[in-house]
DNA sequence: TTGGAATTTTGATATAAGTCAAGGTGAATT
DNA sequence: AATTCACCTTGACTTATATCAAAATTCCAA
């Protein structure tokens, strides 16, 4: 239990929250493992609940009949996932999957609503929640029909360099195939595009290290810009 | 004051409220008025506040720098938009224009967060909207990425057709131009596969009214099919 | 440490969809 | 009825990215 109440308090979602509360939920969350490539849920089924990245990396994707898949968010702790059927439906929209050996809560529905119910806090932070989710899915949608993927890549090592505070090089949380997943695009062409962006020394690839050599070479191609040959 | 609350009750979003709440929500939104392609807020904008489409049509979309355009919603009587800045951030992530001549509420935000701090029921609807918002994009993001133009299309015909109850034809309530727009794609492209499209007998095109002829050629096409020469 | 699988890269080729340009159609306005 | 303008269509061409195939590299686990 100890161990569950020490994730709730670092999820944003409950921020706000009193000892009591966070105990109350402590109380109806359920702890899950599961293995690296592990399907956590997938699309159409029935949900019963959501969950909470406790630790690990959690993929949340579509996959097309071809077996071309398409990353819509990765998350890591203190990330709540699979709530849009709490809230409409009932189905999960999508799958989602372990991207490394994962422990996860999972909320059952109906507690969580009763719960939300008479904690106007929580519901803010959840309506707070899926505004940003909307707001990402936007600038996602933007990305694929209105840049083309070196736009997108650039976008994201902007991105990333933000959230790692650092500038000068980042690091890759996930492999250089999901990667593409998550850009709209396969690794092949992935790939050529690092060689590419390489080749104009805008970056520099290390394996999974990333060096940002031009900041504004990288923010430009990210407006709109074209990739020379 | 009389018409305003007409347009609250057929708002699927004050579902299950009071006759005494429809009046305090009544009492804090403002009737603004707009002429065909008028804008209404553009993306980066501060918001103070959400709106509801009483009567009319409104679009939701972004462009590129090249001056491409990828709308995400187009929302008539009843929706509401741009209320993600309410939640988080405060600037709109999108641009909004009235489509034809409109007259849309305005709901100022401080007052509607009061209103719904304490109004479980109104949280809840709201957090209802947004998930179904999320859903749609997911289903957006699996179209522009994994699903080429002819299967949006098909798509979106099979969705038009639930939605206006007639497995028959379907009538566009927006122009092809736009049309091409909403799917991610540009007009030459969404003439050319409506020309193939009526080739292989799966629809025939009079105008804005489209005849669906082949309904299980369409489903197959929208599943993943491809298009024949 | 080595063998084998997974991942990544490179090359040759195919293709869906975008661009540019020119007509055509139809509906509204004068 | 004539004119204009927005909308739609068609054609020739270009291009970004996918596909298919194979080689190279990296990563683990035996």
């Amino acid at each position: 239990m100890k161990k569950i109440s020490r994730i709730l308090s670092i999820t944003p979602l409950f921020k706000g929250l009193s000892e009591q509360d966070l105990d109350e939920i402590s109380g109806i969350a359920v702890d899950r493992y599961y293995r690296r490539g592990e399907a956590i849920f997938m699309e159409g089924e029935q949900a019963n609940g959501f969950y909470i990245v406790a630790d690990g990396q959690v993929k949340i994707f579509k996959t097309s009949m071809e077996g071309k898949e398409q990353i819509l968010h990765i998350y890591g702790p203190g990330n709540p996932f699979g709530e849009v059927p709490v809230f409409s439906g009932s189905r999960f929209p999508a799958n989602a999957q372990a991207l490394v050996k994962s422990h996860v809560l999972f909320l059952p529905r109906n507690a969580f609503v009763r719960l939300i119910a008479d904690h106007p806090s929580l519901s803010m932070n959840m309506l707070g929640e899926l505004s940003m989710r909307l707001r990402q899915f936007t600038v996602q949608i933007e990305n694929l029909s209105l840049k083309e993927v070196p736009s997108r890549l650039a976008s994201y090592l902007i991105y990333l360099a933000r959230e790692q505070g650092n500038a000068e090089h980042v690091t890759l949380a996930i492999s250089k195939g999901q990667l593409a997943s998550l850009l709209g695009t396969i690794p092949e062409t992935l790939s050529r595009i690092f060689a590419k962006m390489s080749a104009q020394g805008l970056i520099r690839v290390e394996g999974k290290k990333l060096y940002l050599l031009d900041p504004l070479g990288l923010e430009d191609l990210a407006a709109a810009g074209k990739l020379a040959e």
